[in-house]
DNA sequence: GCATAGAAAATTTGATCACAAACTCTTGCT
DNA sequence: AGCAAGAGTTTGTGATCAAATTTTCTATGC
C-alpha cells in the first residue's frame, strides 16, 4: 500500500503520515464541505488504503483542529459558528501580528523576493479566478513570512487555527468569486521592503479583518434563510 | 478491557481516551522525566491494555505537543532546550495576558472564591513540601481563571504549551523543593478582587516570569557539567 | 397518522498477527 | 584498537477480524 499519486517523496514515508497530509491540504484547501460527515470506512476507501492508516491520521487531524469529533463519536469537518469564528479571528489577530513583528527583524532581499513571487501567482489566480490558487497563495504567503520569525511553537498554533476556517473560506470564496478579493499583500509587501513594523501590522489586521467581513456578511445571509 | 482505577467516570469512555487522559495527566504533572523514550508496547504493558488504543492516544499527545516524535519514528517525553523554552515563556505571555484579561470581565465573586479555595491548596502543598499536589494547583489556578474567558480555542492552544515544560519543571522543583517557591496567586487574587487589569497582567506577568526564571537558571547548571 | 420498540445495517473500537524499519550487539577484518 | 558488515532483537506500521456502539430502517400498537 503505498498511494503514490504526485511527484511527491513519498518513499519510506508511513502510509498514515501521508493520509494525513493529503487529508489536512483538502481540508485548509476547502476539498470537503463545512460539516459534512466522514467515517474511516469511506475515507480508507476513498484514497485506496486500508482503515488503519486513515485511523492514526483522523485521530491527528482532530488533535490538531482539522477534524471535529462528536459525542456519539463520529466525525466531521469543522462547521464554524458566529461565535467560534470570532474567537479564531482574535486570536489571529494576536497571534500573526506578533509572528510578523518578529518575522520582520530576520527578513533579507532574498525573503522579500520570495514573497513577492508568491504574491505574483496570487494576482494570476485572482485574474483567473482560481479559488484554490488564491487560497494555496494566501497560505504560503502567510506561512513564508511566519517562518522567518522562527517561532516554530507560535507557527504550529496558528496553523491549527487556518485547518479551522478553510472549509468554510473555499465555500464563501466559491459563492462569491476572486472578483471582489482585495489584495492586501501588495500593502504588506511595501511595509516589508520599508521595514515599517507599524504599517505591516495594519496591513495584516486589514487583510485578517477582509477575511473575517466575507465569513460575517456570509453568516448572516445564511441566517436569513 | 476497562482500565478502572479511581472513581472516574470511565463508563462508556473508550480505552484510548482513558489511555490519553493517564498519560496526558503524568505528563503534565511530572510522572515522566524529560526526554525519556517510551514504546508503544511498553506503554501497554504499564498500562494493562493492548497495543491498539496506546496507539492512538499517543498519536494524539503527539499532535498536541506532549509527546515528542523523532525522525526515526521513536517517541519520547518532552525535553526542552534553551531556545524553545524561550519560545514556550514568550507565547505563554502573549496568550496568558489575554485570556486572564478577557477572564476579568466575566468573573464574579463565587469564581473569585474558587480561585481562593485553589489558592490554599497550593498553601498546603508548598508547606508540605508536595511538588505534585502544587503543580496540580497551580495549573488549576490558571486554567480556571482562563475558563471564565470563554475563549475555548485560546485555552486549548495554551494547554498545548503547558504539557511542554510539565516534565522539566517537575524535575527542577524537585531538585529545589518548594521551599522557595513563591506564591504568586496571592498577588492576582488581590488584582482581581479589585477589577485592576494592569495589576493582574503584572502578577500574572511575575507569576510567568519566575517559572522561566527557574528554568533558565537550571539550563544554565546544566551546561556547565 | 404517529410514536415507539425492535431488528438490521453501518461504524467505531479493540485485539492479534505479519511485516518492515530501526536499533544493538557481535563478529570479523584491516 | 578501530571500524564495518551482519545477525538478532526491538519497535513501529499495516491488515484483518470480532465485539461494542450507534444509527437507520421497519413494523407494530395506540
Amino acid at each position: 500500500m503505498t498511494l503514490q499519486s504526485a511527484a511527491a517523496p513519498d518513499v519510506g514515508v508511513p502510509v498514515h503520515e501521508q493520509v494525513y497530509r493529503q487529508l489536512r491540504e483538502r481540508i485548509l484547501f476547502g476539498g470537503f464541505l463545512p460539516g459534512k460527515a466522514v467515517t474511516l470506512r469511506g475515507l480508507a476507501e476513498e484514497l485506496g488504503v486500508s482503515a488503519m492508516p486513515v485511523r492514526e491520521a483522523v485521530r491527528r487531524l482532530i488533535a490538531e483542529n482539522a477534524l471535529e469529533l462528536h459525542g456519539n463519536r463520529r466525525v466531521s469537518i469543522p462547521d464554524v459558528c458566529g461565535k467560534i469564528i470570532d474567537e479564531i479571528w482574535s486570536a489571529r489577530r494576536l497571534l500573526e501580528v506578533e509572528l510578523a513583528s518578529e518575522a520582520l527583524e530576520n527578513l533579507n532581499e532574498k525573503d522579500i523576493q520570495v514573497l513577492q513571487d508568491i504574491d505574483d501567482q496570487i494576482d494570476v489566480a485572482l485574474k483567473t479566478g482560481d479559488v484554490e490558487g488564491y487560497m494555496r497563495g494566501n497560505y504560503e504567503f502567510h506561512f513564508y513570512l511566519y517562518s522567518r520569525s522562527r517561532s516554530e511553537i507560535l507557527i504550529k498554533l496558528v496553523k491549527n487555527l487556518w485547518v479551522q476556517f478553510g472549509p468554510f473560506m473555499r465555500l464563501i470564496y466559491g459563492r462569491s468569486g476572486t472578483a471582489n478579493l482585495e489584495d492586501r499583500h501588495k500593502q504588506a509587501l511595501e511595509a516589508l521592503k520599508s521595514r515599517d513594523q507599524n504599517a505591516l501590522t495594519e496591513a495584516l489586521e486589514a487583510d485578517i479583518a477582509q477575511g473575517m467581513g466575507f465569513i460575517r456578511e456570509s453568516l448572516s445571509l445564511a441566517d436569513k434563510t
